[in-house]
Order: C-alpha cells, then structure tokens, then sequence
RNA sequence: GCGCCGUUAGCUCAAUUGGCAGAGCAUCUGACUCUUAAUCAGGCGGUUGAAGGUUCGAUUCCUUCACGGCGCACCA
C-alpha cells in the first residue's frame, strides 16, 4: 500500500483527540427525518428568522468548511445534493463546539437544528446539535477542480462519486434505464427469468469466454458470452415472452466500447419474427429515452439524435449502395473482392461472400450510421443462428441497429428448424476445428430442445451499458460501468 | 499485440537551452459569531511513476519496465 502520508498521520491522531473529548468517532446509527432536497422542498419559503417549531435532522459528509472563530459555515452532501449548515458555539454549547472545530473536511456528521435563510439568501440549517458519525482518515480531492485523473477516478470510483456529482448522476440515469426497460417489458406481457452464468457449452454470441473449472465436477466450464441459447430453450418450454438482463462475459481487447464484463439485455417473443421485433425495439428504446431524460431527441457528443420511431430500415445491401455506391448484387464474388479492397477493407480471415460483404459494410457503412437505423438481412454465413430470408436463402433474417456510428442491438428471426441449426452448427464447428475461438460449439442439448418443436420466435439484444453510454452523453464505457476492468495498481 | 501522448506535494497544475523543484487549494498555528472558491498573518508538505545510463550536474536527454489515455488491431 502507498506509505502513509502526514495528513493521514495528523487525521488519527484527531481521532484520538475525539475520543479524549468524549465523543466516540464511529457510532451506530442516526435518524435523519430529511433529506437535502427534501429541506430545499419543504423550506422554500422560509425567510431570515427560522420556525423553531420545525426542527429538523440531516445527514451526510462535510464538504467544505468555513470558520470564523466562534461560529462557523459548513456544507453537508447527502445522497441527494448539498445544504448549508451554521454551527454556532453558543447554541450547541463549548464542549461540541470543541469537537465540531477539529472537524475535517470529508467528516460524516448528523445535525439536528432549525431552517434560515442566510442574509445572502441560502437556505441554512443552524445546528442546535451536531454529531460526528464516521471520521474521515484520508483527504478528499480538491472541491474546485475535484478529481480529474481518470485512472484515480476508476481505481477509487467512491473518490469520483464524492466529489464528481455529475458522475453520480449517470449511475443513477443507468439505473432508471434498467427500471424504464423492466416496466416497458413486463407492461406488455414479458417475464423476467435466470439463466447460468456458468455454462458447459458457450454460446450465442461470436466470442472468446473467460475459462474457469468446478472442483466437484471436475469440469471445465465457461463464464457465459451470452444467454441466448438458454432463454430459448425456455420459449421451447413454453415461457412465451421472456427477458433477462444478462452480465455477459468476453475475453477480448478493451476500449472506449468494450469491457471484459458488459451487461445485455435479451428478449425472446414466441410467435414473432424480426418485423414484429424492429417495432417492438424503436418503441422500447424510445420509451426508455422518455422516461430517462424526458424526450426522444437527444444530444451525443455535439451530434443531434432522435429516436423517434419509426427509424431508418434499410437492407445491408442496399446500405452498402447508399453509404459507398457498391452495387453488390451487380457484382461476381471476385469482383466483389476487389471493390472491397479497393476501398481498404481488410478481408483477412474471410472466407464467403458473405463474409466480404459484412466486412464491407463494418468497414464503411457503419462508422456512417449517425441516425438510428436498422439494418436487415444478413449474409447467412456470418449467422448461424438466424432463420433464413423468406424468398432469399442467401440472407437470414436478421437486423442490428445502429446509431452514433456504434452498433447498439442484434435480433433475428430466430432458426427453429432443428436440422438446419444442426448443419449451421457443423460449419461453426468447422472453424472451431481450424482455429478460430470464436466460432460456436456445437450444443447438442440445444439441438435436442429445438426437436421437441420451437414456436417461431423473435429475439432481441442489446447492451445496456452502450444504451446508457448513449442517453448519457459518455463517449467510454468506463464512464457508465462502476468499476471498469483495470489492470492491478502497483501496489510496491 | 502495435503506435502516439502522459505520470511532478493529498488534489489541480507550473518549472526557459540540462543549472537551487514552484503555485493555488487542502493541511497545521494564530485572529475572526451571516460565510459561501470566506478573509487576514505565519508554517509544514517532494524517492519528479520504477530501475538503469549519459553528464560536473537530469523533472528535462537516452534505454528498459509499470500504469493510464487516445488511435489501430482484435472484437460487438
């Protein structure tokens, strides 16, 4: 650990200090009747002489601290916002007094007294007691610039929650994302389920896993790349509409749109197909906009977004066209190959048509999707778990949307017709076979769900975090996770 | 994994061509009973991310390493 440094020394010894005085530095609990907003609310009218009838109980940490010999300014944060209080030595006597004046800044402490206003016009609590509920050992970043050092702000996100309100208010926006998407859900007939985190067989998703092994069983197991193939499973059990919140899981590079650990959120609706799920999408993520930040038109880093529906939907053919003027139906897959290479596609590792054709659209298309936009059809061998395109067996049908140039959802038709997912399955386990971790293994209990019959069923899914990065104007993922995956702090 | 940039006091940041490592805030002492970036006076605070090298002398130049940010790659 990083030596002690001398306010820390001089912070223990006012503990002791506290202790001689009387008073005990850690009690167990206090009774706040207010919290901060709830003062700013109930006492809006008050003027310059308080209702004494009135008093009143607060909470929370000493931000920062002004005294003036025998009486002195404080500002307090609860989990809510900021009050001043004035504490005064002949209102809540010498001895408290004493104690309250080797206060530090960053001090949790429980005031009891009556609401004024300041001859400057601030609501004020004048304490007529004042209790110390936790000292503070460590000194809080600086109350004017906070603490800008992102690496500190991750490491000791309590630091950044501290001081940094506004961070505090994405966390909480992420949380009412979650609500607004669980209410909108269960509203219209969704359950919300478990499924492991732990899986034998990973799946869903093109991913590396994270390896881990059981002890009992003696078995290697996997920290799940996504939950699809098990919410599924429950459509085939005949949970018709069902939905999780997913932490999933992948072993790949990090940046500003990728955490090890992310969350997503899939849904399965029996009897559905990708048309019914475009409608459902825009309207979930539109309502979730209304409810979070109260519009659909939102601002991300300068640029104007709106989600009202109904967005853009164009093929990924025919995106292709729009964006780069490829016409790709015109095109022999030699041809093709050259058009793409041309225009500085990489094609290294690709193998099918298919594959050029989505490598072309990553490459060029999607940086340009600023607006929201659906994407449909996707090459079939970039798929294997979607439904083939009524009347094009080349394509599947599968769309992601797209907006501020980052894919933000994935949902398809989903392939219920167990002997072809056996066959997709088997080109999967192909290139497993040939090197390429991401490919899926082949889930034979999965083949044998899909056996006893699967309604036709339409899935979503889409993370949460880059929903949140979007209605909270973060350009990193780092900005709306907790904790983001860092690697271990030189503790030497 | 590759490239670029960064790392100086608790926090935010300076330091000229390689020449005594500084400021503001915080902290400590004193004064102050309506302040709010409180004010006034005085003080403390540094292994300049780590190790090595060049040099009379390194925060500064070189090498290696650690961590972070951004970009690329990988990937959704």
């Amino acid at each position: 650990m990083e030596a002690p440094s001398n306010v820390i020394a001089q912070r223990r010894e006012k503990l002791e200090e506290i202790r001689n005085l009387g008073a005990n530095p850690y009690p167990y609990r206090y009774s706040p009747t207010h919290t901060t907003s709830e003062i700013h609310q109930q006492f809006a009218a008050i003027q310059e002489t308080p209702d004494e009838s009135k008093p009143i109980c607060i909470a929370g940490r000493i931000m920062t601290k002004r005294d003036h010999g025998k009486s002195s300014f404080a500002n307090l944060q609860d989990s809510e916002g900021l009050i001043q209080i004035y504490v005064r030595q002949n209102v809540i006597g010498d001895d408290r007094y004493d104690i309250y004046k080797i206060l530090d800044v960053g001090d949790i402490v429980g005031v009891e007294g009556v609401v004024f206003r300041t001859r400057t016009g601030e609501l004020t609590v004048l304490a007529n007691a004042l209790e110390l509920l936790s000292k503070s050992l460590r000194p809080l970043p600086e109350k004017w610039h906070g603490l800008q050092d992102k690496e500190t702000r991750y490491r000791q996100r309590y630091a950044d929650l501290i001081v940094n309100r506004e961070v505090k208010d994405v966390f909480s926006k992420r949380t009412l994302i979650v609500q607004a998407i669980r209410d909108y859900l269960n509203a219209i007939g969704f359950i919300e389920v478990e499924t492991p985190v732990l899986q034998p067989i990973y799946g869903g998703a093109n991913a590396r896993p994270f390896i881990t092994h059981h002890n009992t069983l003696d078995q290697t197991l996997y920290l799940r790349i996504a939950n699809e193939l098990y919410l599924k499973r429950l459509i085939v059990g005949g949970f018709d509409r069902v939905y999780e919140f997913s932490k999933d899981f992948r072993n790949e590079g990090m940046d500003r749109d990728h955490n090890p650990e992310f969350t997503m959120l899939e849904l399965y609706q029996a009897y559905a197909d990708y048309e019914d799920i475009m409608c459902l999408t825009e309207q979930l993520i539109a309502h979730t906009a209304k409810e979070v930040v109260g519009s659909t038109e939102i601002t991300f880093q300068g640029e104007e977004i709106s989600l009202e529906p109904p967005w853009q939907r164009l093929t990924m053919i025919e995106s292709i066209g729009v964006k780069t003027g490829i016409d790709v139906e015109s095109l022999g897959d030699g041809a093709l190959q050259d058009a793409a290479l041309d225009a500085k596609v990489d094609l290294d590792g690709v193998e099918s048509r298919g594959g050029t054709i989505a490598a072309i659209f990553d490459t060029l298309v999607e940086p340009k999707l600023l607006q929201p936009t659906f994407i449909c059809d996707y090459p079939i061998e970039v798929s294997p778990l979607a439904k083939k395109k009524r009347g094009d067996e080349r394509f599947v049908e599968r769309f992601e949307y797209f907006m501020v140039g980052m894919e933000m959802g994935n949902a398809f038709s989903e392939l219920n017709d167990p002997i072809d997912q056996r066959e997709r399955f088997i080109e999967q386990g192909k290139k497993l076979e040939a090197g390429d971790e991401e490919a899926f293994m082949v889930d034979e209990d999965y083949l044998r769900a899909l056996e006893y019959g699967m309604p036709p069923t339409g899935g979503l899914g889409f993370g949460i975090d880059r929903l949140t990065m979007l209605l909270t104007d973060q350009r990193s993922i780092r900005d709306v996770i907790f904790f983001p995956q860092m690697r271990p702090e030189d503790q030497t």
